[in-house]
Formats: C-alpha cells, structure tokens, sequence
RNA sequence: GGAGAAUUGGCAGAGUGGUCGAAUGUACCGGUCUUGAAAACCGGCGUACCGCAAGGUACCGGGGGUUCGAAUCCCUCAUUCUCCGCCA
C-alpha cells in the first residue's frame, strides 16, 4: 500500500509512475484525494465534539462528587444533541475511513525508476545470459518423459490423491529434490540467511501484511471454518513475523531464509504449458525474506541477485536475467529480476526465481518501522526471492543433464545426493 | 472438545464506573555527587492520527454494546495458564 501522505504531497510523480504499467491512477488518487479531504474535515469536527463531550462528562462527575445532583442531572440532558452528532460523525469518518483504504488497497506499487514501461512479458529487459545451451548427440526428452522412464516423478499417482497439478516425487527423484532444498538452504546459510520453519497456514492478517490480499484471494486454497490460507510462497509466513514490529534502532538488515511448500490455485491455467512440472497447485521452494533500511534495500536487491546467479552457475544451468517491465512487475514490488533457465528439451525458457524489492509497500500494511537518528519511527523496506523455486528446478537438470543412458548430477549436489547419476 | 482463571506501558505490577494515558517498582536516557564507578538524589522516559502551532483525539488482548462518563459493567472473538478428555 502505498502513503497517504505520499498521494497528498506526490501526486503528479506517482500517477507518471504508475503509467509505466499502463495503470491509470489518476481517476483513483483524485477520489482518494477529495474523500481524504472530507475525511479530514469530518475527523476534526468528530473530535472537536469528542473534546466537548469529555469536558461536560468531567463536570458531571465533579457535580456529582459535590452532591450537586440537579446540575448535574442538567448537565446531562445537554449532552443528548452532542451524543447524536458525535455518533453522526463516527458514522461518516468510518465510512470514508473504509472507502479511502479499499481504494488504496487497489494501487499497485510505483515502480523503480530503472523500470521501463510495458504492457506484458515481451516487454520485459534480459539484463544477463550466462552459460550454453547444453548440446545433445540425440533428440532430448522433456523431462516428464525422463521422469517416467527412471521412474523419479508419477503425476498419475498424484492425480489419484488429490488431483492434477500435486505429483509424487519417487526413489532419487525424491531425493534430488531433498537434496536441492538442503543445497539451496546451506547456501543461503552460508550467505547469512538464518533459516526458519514456519506455518503453512496463514491467518488473514498475514495474507493482507505481504499484499496477497486482497489482489490475489482467488489464487490461494482457503479453509473457511478455521478462516486460514494455504501459503502460495513463503514470503507470506516469514515476512510476516516482523509485521508490528518497531525496531529500536537503524543498525538492522535481517536476513531470512525458510524451505516451504507453496500453494497455488492457479484456476484457468491448463494446457500444453502446464505440462510435467512446468506449473503446479503444490511445489516447495526455498525463499529469502530481506528487511533493510531504505538506504541499503538496492544494495540488498543486488546481493540477492548475485546469490541466486551463485547457485545456477554451481548448478551449471545455462541462465538469463530478466528486469520486468512495468506490466509484467507484480502488484506489490517496485522493481522485480526475474531468473530463467533454458530447456533444449521444450525449446523454452523457464522462470526459476523471481527477485523483488518492495520498498516501503509492504511495511505500511504491516507497519514494519524503526527508529531513525531522530528518533522517529520510519518505514522499513522488504525484499524477497526465491532461491530457488524446486519442481522448474528438478524439470532443467532432468533435462539438461540427461544423456543417453541416465542423467548426470550436477557435481555441487553430490554431497546432498549420494548418487552421481539416475 | 469440556470446565475454570487470566490478558494493563520494555519488564514486573496496582487500579472494579468519574479529575486514569493510567500508581509503584525495575530497566533505559540525561543530570548532581565522585579521581572513576557503585549507591543516593533530581529530571525524562509509549504509539498513532489531525493541526502551521497551541493543542486535540484515539489506544489498558481484538471487535461490539451499556452509560453523560468504561482499564473497570455486558456480549463476542483470540491468546495464555490449570484440570479433564483425546492424541503424533
């Protein structure tokens, strides 16, 4: 969300901002600007009232005190009008309160002033390639087809349990993907990411903290009789541990890091392209959480980019890095770097990390500050990313490294696999 | 799941209808004293919103209600503790 202050003072700079994603702000700000207003006026007479009423409530009691019944029961039949308007204005301030915050919960983020304008995913900048496209002696397989023939994954299986879009992961397929979350995990360890297990059930406040909602409430699994979410990333849960937070100084950068299943509705999406384990409902992820100061947060933007090229350099993934274009920057972020993997095998690039900077959109709705040098309470920023998504992950290498009697293990896992090869 | 108790400022803890944003202790910050420190003493010490300011308003777990007036009474939800039940 972003600052009520920042509509009343940026206006002009925020519309030009947000145009960069074809967002017309405009018509949304000036009713903003003009409910704002009246949610001004209408707060100070509310309270001008309130002051009133406490003065006479003071009185009465000290009438009462004194044993001066009659004043004071005159006292009190003064007060019906001022209770009604009182009441009256309550009414008005809490509406425009509400109308005001569900017109702000409908602005996205402005984005950073490297991002350029841009409607969809063609728009979007490749900043960065790195590595080859691996070349085959042979026709090489998608890798549902690989995961069948070595018997890694069962999507069947999956379908019977639950339904599409939930495989089963078997034998070294398993195991590759444990022994990935553990690489990604000492990895970000070693970075000085301290790791967290956290729930996989959010409650709403949290969903609303990170920005999931109330833009996406139809992308996440929902338990109505406990009012809980599923999380569709683990941003959710570890960011949320600082929501309501005031941290007692500036000397702070906290860095979190938390292996969890993610789920994702991701109603309407079927077809050719959610094939294998291209796209589904549940799939686990290792994320890191950043919260900086503002000042640090592009400096920790960078450090997060250059962790994530680490590891698909150690994995020896032949790699792009994308810098979204204003279209394609999700709702919440400022500024996002998304990672891609080439796939010979489906002749595609897939998306295996995405790496954002939110600055303060988050920590107003989670109201994540710290104390500045002059002792005033400020904003912090959040960042996060995926390092890495799994299932895109298991799918590149499956690929990637097949020949043609097996697949070869990427040599950095095979401490974490205990095989070399499938 | 059932019964009971509780939830107050960083922490501890008083306050059961009126001048309470809240005693007191402790922690913390500043000062006096001291060669330095401790002790003692003095002062300060929550957050948010509106306002140029003076100031005002709101907040005693969350939400709602009663009342001229609520930390205090009522309803409701959440959490914690104790007992019972169930259980990896």
């Amino acid at each position: 969300m972003l600052e009520i202050q920042r509509i009343r003072t940026n206006k002009d700079e925020i519309i030009e901002g947000l145009q960069k994603r074809h967002f017309d702000a405009s018509p949304i700000i000036d009713e903003i600007l003009t409910l704002d207003e009246q949610w001004r006026a209408s707060k100070a007479s509310l309270e001008s009232i309130a002051a009133e009423m406490n003065q006479i409530s003071k009185q009465i009691g000290i009438l009462f005190k004194e044993g001066k019944q009659e004043e004071a029961n005159a006292a009190k039949a003064k007060t019906g009008e001022l209770k009604s308007s009182e009441a009256d204005l309550k009414t008005k301030v809490d509406e425009l309160d509400e109308k005001i915050t569900s017109l702000m919960y409908q602005l996205p983020n402005v984005p950073n002033s490297l991002v350029k304008q841009g409607r969809n995913e063609e728009d979007n900048e490749i900043i960065e390639e790195h590595g080859k496209e691996p070349v085959y002696g042979f026709t090489p397989h998608p890798h549902w087809e690989l995961a069948d023939k070595y018997d890694l994954i069962d999507f069947e299986l999956g379908v019977k349990i639950t339904g599409a879009g939930f495989p089963v992961y078997k034998g070294k397929g398993a195991k590759l993907q444990r022994a990935l979350i553990n690489f990604f995990l000492e990895e970000a360890e070693s970075a000085g990411y301290t790791e967290h297990q956290v729930p996989h059930v959010v409650n709403e406040a949290s969903g609303y903290g990170t920005g999931q909602l109330p833009d996406k409430e139809g992308q996440m699994y929902y338990s109505e009789s406990d009012d809980l979410y599923l999380i569709p990333t683990g941003e959710v849960p570890l960011t949320n541990i600082y929501r309501n937070v005031l941290l007692p100084d500036e000397n702070f950068s906290i860095k979190l890091t938390g292996h969890t299943p993610c789920f994702r509705r991701e109603a309407g999406s079927y077809g050719a392209h959610v094939r294998g384990l291209n796209r589904l409902h549940q799939f686990d992820k290792v994320e890191i959480v950043r919260i900086e100061h503002p000042n640090n947060s592009e400096k920790a933007l960078t450090e997060m980019v250059n962790h994530v090229k680490g590891l698909l350099e150690k994995l020896g993934l032949h790699y792009r890095i994308l810098r979204l274009c204003g279209g394609d920057t999700g709702f919440a972020a400022a500024m996002t770097y998304d990672f891609e993997v080439y796939s010979a095998a489906q002749k595609k690039w897939l998306e295996v990390s995405s790496v954002s900077r939110f600055d303060t959109f988050q920590t107003t709705r989670l109201k994540l500050r710290f104390k500045n040098a002059n002792k005033k309470s400020q904003l912090c920023h959040t960042l996060n990313g995926s390092a890495l998504a799994l299932p895109r992950i298991v799918a590149c290498i499956l690929e990637n490294y097949q020949t043609e009697k097996g697949i070869e293990i990427p040599e950095a896992l095979h401490k974490y696999t205990g095989f070399t090869e499938i």
